[in-house]
DNA sequence: CCAGTATTTGACCAGTCGGTCAAACAAAGG
DNA sequence: CCTTTGTTTGACCGACTGGTCAAATACTGG
């Protein structure tokens, strides 16, 4: 008979409910913990608590702290990724994009903690993720790069540098999400996300109309 | 006679050479390490040898951690804020507004680490700074939104949502100091700041315009 | 030179870190 | 019922954490 190794060290994963539901709390758990202190300011035991577990018992699960880092950033980065996948060649150029910038918008509302892993990630050096975002993300945006390239080249949006055109959605809607309390302090009372769409919808008229 | 506390604690400080020099020394090593691993992922036994000192020898001259940090934060706060103060109600409107996206263009590129020390600081919800971010900040921003709201209202600059053009210079421009990992994986060999200025001149153009 | 002050450090401490392990416990099938 | 497999945990480990302290060393003015 073949066993089964809990802590995800098999290919196969014929999970049970249990295994399921613990794994998906202490994914949880290390999602919240994760965004809010980074990889080495969070620890087990707070992952553990939060996840209403005892640490021996994430271990059991998951051979270590990286491997639950991992398998979050892992599991995320189609999620996060998704939205630009979706740009599509053959609509409207303009609405396109526009509806790019409006799925990331809507991903740094809806998925802010998911948002701070990454910008955790990243702002510190990338250590753990180097590699997905020379090879995986960067192919992507080359493809992307090149659909855009060919519109601008149409006269069907503005000539405006790719790459850079790509950073600016990234960073103007992340924004909102990576530095909500910064946002929310100089806001007031203001909710951020009512004004927020609108806005970016406005700025990128004026950026990719011809 | 009165005795100086090497610690700081002491309000008025007859800084000696050796005491500037280690000070500087300190801060200099703990801007390098707390900007790449956050606060509670630094250690002072990093910062120490960073800076060539000893850890009580670190403890000689500030009484935490956490001072070390404060000192850092509240020393580089005004720094910080200096391009936005400089924004003059009386100068020609775009050419004001360009010009702090210049100068802050300019901050991510001359000092990416202390832009990735407030950006860790933010994204994890800002423990040691929110006090900061409602009061000093928000009250420059307040006026300078005021200067804003009158230029859009004479019809100098176009009429846009002035808090959300704020935080759009801020999160193009930092971006590419606190996600300069993700932004070089993606361009390859192209060097990001060779056309940041130009493409973000060109896009606050089109954005301001009225 | 000396005395007093400023600076530096090795040794140390209690608490926490990530991780281990054997033993206990639960579930399921026969 | 018993056995097998899967799950949970208390106790523990060595390494490291922020921080202390007394003693040693440098520096200064007289």
């Amino acid at each position: 008979m073949h066993f089964f190794m809990p802590d995800g060290s098999d290919t196969e994963r014929p999970r049970t409910r249990i295994q399921q539901r613990n794994r998906d709390l202490i994914l949880e758990a290390a999602l919240e913990v994760f965004s809010t202190h980074g990889f080495r300011g969070a620890t087990l035991d707070q992952i553990a608590s939060e996840a209403g577990l005892s640490k021996p018992n994430l271990l059991y699960y998951f051979p270590s702290k990286e491997a639950i880092h991992n398998a979050l950033l892992s599991g995320l980065m189609d999620t996060w990724l998704d939205p630009l996948r979706t740009l599509d060649a053959s609509g409207e150029p303009i609405a396109e994009l526009l509806a790019y910038v409006d799925r990331k918008l809507d991903m740094s509302r809806l998925y802010p903690r998911e948002s701070r892993l990454f910008a955790n990630e990243i702002v510190q050096g990338a250590p753990r993720m180097l590699d997905a975002l020379k090879g995986d993300l960067k192919n992507l945006v080359d493809e992307k790069v090149a659909i855009i390239r060919g519109w601008s080249s149409q006269g069907k949006i503005a000539d405006v540098h790719p790459y850079h055109l790509i950073f600016s959605i990234w960073s103007l809607t992340q924004h909102y999400a990576d530095f909500d309390v910064q946002v929310r302090a100089v806001l007031g009372d203001e909710e951020p996300f009512d004004e927020a769409p609108a806005y970016l919808r406005e700025i990128f008229l004026k950026i990719l109309t011809p």
